[in-house]
DNA sequence: CAAAATTAAATTGCGTACAATTCAATCATA
DNA sequence: TATGATTGAATTGTACGCAATTTAATTTTG
């Protein structure tokens, strides 16, 4: 019953509702960044920066599998809230290190409770949900794999 | 072990590995997107295009999960190109019509390999992609229900 | 040690995404 | 049936996201 075009049927495709749900789920987050005057990229930016308290643009983008192109900006806008400082290594001045400012460090409270609001959001089993987790990052792993 | 903020670290977050991996899937499309002139967001435009032959802008939106905002620049593209035409519906001139072209058929033959090459580039097994599938559609349903 | 290669950020340019607004067409209803 | 509400696209403005290039610092190697 199916022709030759069935598989390039959107309804036939992984990576359609893995790209969909992504932006609903960051979609849904607004209204919580919103308050703290914060967007995605630069809530899990902080995310990082709120757990290491200083780390290089390089170790941040490999975290966050973005690059110097996208983050650059994001960096200098938290800088100039007030959340974190730029500056270059000592050591290897090729390096520009994040640091967190007292300011970030307050900002962790606000955000503490955003997290389990956005698990309400998502109406899957506790199971469910370490299944789907389990998979995504199965398949980020095969990725970092075929890396040269 | 954990204190208050490990809610708040990014390995706890379901959110990132989902926009994790929708990244990285939608990057690894670009080499087989190239050879055809489409980004990923054409190419999933098309691909509904395919299957309807005619559809409005409103209906693409609904199924893509896009607005008129990102639509209409990416539609003036498709119909640059040559693959699809926009005109208004005579019933309801606020409809705008897309219709595939001889053009658009003919380039439905050069995408039929994709699908196939970028199954290989997730690697992941069939029942596991089917599981990983079905939760995203889960997820995605449960949100199209708390829509007002 | 000097030239070549590598590395980390920044920059540039293009294409999304989406909120918010505008505009025109149609619908609902008083 | 006039008019207020709704609807569908387009527009505007902001923020990514990434490829490609550039620049400066460091490392490798001849």
């Amino acid at each position: 019953m199916g022709d030759k075009y069935d598989r390039l049927k959107i309804c036939n495709q992984l990576c359609f509702p893995l790209y969909a749900c992504s932006k609903e789920i960051v979609k849904r987050y607004k209204p919580y960044l919103d308050p703290i005057d914060l967007t995605y990229t630069q809530y899990i930016t902080m995310m990082v920066v709120w757990e290491e308290k200083e780390i290089t643009v390089k170790a941040l983008g490999d975290k966050l599998f973005l690059d110097s192109g996208t983050l650059t900006p994001v960096l200098k806008k938290l800088e100039q809230k007030g959340y974190v400082k730029r500056s270059r290594s000592k050591d290897d001045e090729r390096n520009l290190i994040i640091t967190l400012t007292k300011e970030g460090e307050d900002l962790r409270e606000e955000a503490l409770s955003i997290p389990g609001k956005m698990g309400k959001c998502v109406n899957i089993s506790p199971e469910e949900n370490k299944t789907l987790y389990e998979l995504l990052y199965k398949v980020l792993g095969s990725f970092e794999e075929d890396e040269d």
